[in-house]
RNA sequence: GGAUGGGUUCCCGAGUGGCCAAAGGGGACAGACUGUAAAUCUGCUGCGAUUGCUUCGGUGGUUCGAAUCCACCUCCACCCA
């Protein structure tokens, strides 16, 4: 039997990707499915850099807006919203173009990643426990638990990284087996796609150029705004849409604002503190282009677009 | 013009005779990653291939030895005029 095709487009943040997969859809008569880890939230529009409606209107787009910004999505949840849609398009007999820069997403979707079923509520009964444990026990303490189940995963993670130690504890009292043995297994899969894999890249000093414009654009825009509206719906600050770039800086000081619509109203003062905090968002912003430029290099099958 | 404080490696900042290429932080760079991923974490950061070489505003001294002490110069801050 023929493997479906399927083209991705990823590449580091503010890049092109959007206008890129655009063109190449109507080229090809292709659909598009974002993948993107903020996107897929609604509200988020202006520091997710979604698509706009014109856009949208060229080529039918998928997985934007599609969880409510209060939803801690996951991988897995991902996953399987994304693939019903491009399995959709497969159905149409068209193509669907993966666009985003969410590279663990895009794996896990290119390779079906099995994520075993897991109980929510126990597994985040298991998770505060071992919370608990580290803060009052300490790393060395939830790394030790962690070689007594699980020898193979200390050599893939390090101590300091407690995250994804509890993680792997978690993984063990859920399913019985270790974390390291179940994606040793995963990584040897084959993707169910023909797939044509492109990242975008630019020049460093370009993109960090392109970024820092974008940045700007997104406070001339309303970003503020968008942020003082989202705090208003309710959104308190650890969930993980507000915990995003754009939104987690801006987060206490438009809560703490009354009035964020018009930035000239602003004092003097909380200029100053703005103007530090849209420096922040412009480095977080590098930082994470440079993590995802990381991530496409290890990739297998990468073809590289330089624009 | 006078008094005082200060100029340290990309930035901030510690160091006040040898253990100093110089703490710490930031940034930059590189990397890891399989249920928080725009998250989380790691390494590295004067030059050179080890001995080595060139750095701590400048110049000249003191000393076996100086970023550290002395002299002069220079720049900055602040105060008095």
């Amino acid at each position: 039997m023929m493997k479906p095709k399927l083209i991705i487009v990823a590449g580091p943040t503010a890049v092109g990707k959007t206008e890129y997969a655009i063109e190449l859809a109507k080229k090809i008569d292709g659909e598009i499915v974002s993948l993107d880890s903020v996107q897929v939230y609604k509200g988020l529009d202006i520091g997710s850099a979604k698509p706009d409606k014109e856009q949208r209107k060229k080529v039918p787009h998928y997985m934007i807006d599609e969880v409510e910004p209060t939803v801690n999505l996951n991988v897995k949840d991902y996953k399987d919203m994304a693939v019903k849609y491009i399995d959709m398009i497969i159905g149409k007999g068209k193509i669907p173009i993966l666009v985003g820069g969410s590279g663990f997403y895009i794996n896990a979707v290119l390779y079906d990643t099995d994520f075993l079923y897991e109980d929510e509520g126990e597994a985040l009964k298991i998770r505060k426990e071992l919370e608990k444990d580290f803060k009052e026990k300490g790393a060395d303490y939830l790394y030790d638990m962690l070689g007594q189940i699980d020898k193979e995963s200390l050599s893939i993670i390090p101590k300091e990284n407690v995250r994804r130690v509890i993680r792997a504890i978690e993984f063990y009292r859920l399913h019985g087996i270790p974390i390291s043995e179940h994606n040793e297994k995963e990584k040897k899969r084959e993707s169910r796609f023909d797939y044509t894999f492109y990242v975008l890249d630019v020049d460093r000093e370009e993109l960090y150029n392109r970024i820092n414009e974008r940045v700007d654009k997104m406070i001339c825009e309303g970003l503020l705004v968008e942020v003082k509206r989202l705090i208003n719906q309710g959104l308190s600050k650890d969930l993980n849409s507000m915990n995003s770039i754009g939104y987690k800086e801006l987060y206490d000081f438009c809560e703490e604002r009354k009035a964020v619509d018009d930035i000239d109203k602003l004092s003097a003062e909380d200029k100053e503190e703005l103007k530090a905090l849209i420096e922040l968002i412009k480095q977080h912003s590098r930082n994470y282009a440079k993590r995802q430029l990381t991530w496409f290099r290890a990739q297998k099958n990468i073809i590289w677009v330089q624009k």
